[in-house]
DNA sequence: TGTACATCAGTGAACGCGCGTTCACTGATGTAC
DNA sequence: TGTACATCAGTGAACGCGCGTTCACTGATGTAC
């Protein structure tokens, strides 16, 4: 673990940089601090991501990847609304990847790795929505996805009061109320 | 207009700052450039202000004031749909208030304005889900909340391909689902 | 109508700081023979 | 089994830059008498 090779210094990076965003945001992302909370060179990084907006790809691909197995392992199991219930808990869990996964602006769209899992994030909810067999497919698909990605911000943002666990619950009654068993 | 006292500064530092948070987002938020657009010393902002975080204060203050009135102005005229069409078009008008709005960590949370805008803002839209008479009435809040916040976020961040009059549109559809007529 | 003075609004030089990036480098590891 | 060499991984000093803040200041405006 120790000495001159970190061993998994590109997992390290990702994961301190997904706890600083999740701390002070986009804007509090210091390369320098995170590479001083590894103990590692400030400019080791560069090996691995290239540059600052390399590692933000890094974060949105990381978070792609896990979103997609935890809405897809949710389809699986349950209920439609399961999957949103998914989502917003992915968010509450990983809010330094969720951050960076939709501002496309903050991300080199030209990247293939960001292209390809940005599409399959999301696909559970959309073949989700297509099998609840609603008469606007693209207004329900619309619908879902912005009740939970809205529940989620507003959470992350500090709009409400309560806990994770609650918060889970109220996106659960939510999405009954848009989908009625 | 010209000469050494501007007449509106506060007003021109917060259009100021509210498109430049629109183009870079929060970190790209940078006084000194404001005060050179507007053509005035980088220090004079301090009189109005304070300090940065007094800026963002006083876009949150403007913003809930601003979203208030459109929300009550959309209450008045016609469907409650149109109040969750009018908060989705809000944010698409003013994308650097909405992005400072509810966020608050970025904010001073013992400023009396910013809590006492903060509560009426979206207070028409608490108001229009009661009359609705639904048998969860806070899950109805939270949907509806979240459906349209979460909608114009994703829009904002640039997920959607639609222009912002298909964004409405989209967000008229999605409400009629939550709220069959 | 004029004058003195307080207050308000904006200036500009200087500060220290932390940032991402560049560069030439050193240490560790793997592979060919 | 040993040795040479290429490649990979991380170092650390130095860079220029833009930032928010501090400070003592100057110009403009309003008010009292």
């Amino acid at each position: 673990m120790a000495g001159y090779h970190h061993g998994n210094l590109r997992d390290a990076i990702l994961a301190a940089a997904a706890s600083a965003i999740a701390r002070d945001g986009i804007g509090g992302l210091s390369l320098r601090a995170i590479a001083a909370d590894i103990g590692v060179s400030h400019t080791a990084f560069r090996r691995h991501f290239g540059s600052r907006e390399g590692v933000l790809d890094g974060l949105a691909v990381q978070g792609n990847r896990w979103l997609a197995d935890e809405l897809t392992a949710a389809a699986g199991a349950g209920e439609f609304r399961d999957v949103g219930v998914a989502y917003v808990r992915f968010a509450l869990d990983h809010p330094g990847h969720f951050t960076v996964m939709f501002r496309t602006d903050l991300l080199d769209d030209d990247d293939p790795e960001v292209i390809a899992t940005r599409a399959t994030a999301i696909a559970p909810l959309r073949d989700g929505i297509r099998a609840q067999g609603t008469g606007d497919p693209t207004a329900a698909m619309i619908a879902a996805w912005g009740l939970v990605h809205g529940i989620a911000s507003l959470a992350l943002g500090g709009a409400f009061q309560e806990s994770p666990e609650d918060v889970e619950d109220l996106a659960r009654r939510a999405l009954a109320l848009l989908f009625p068993s």
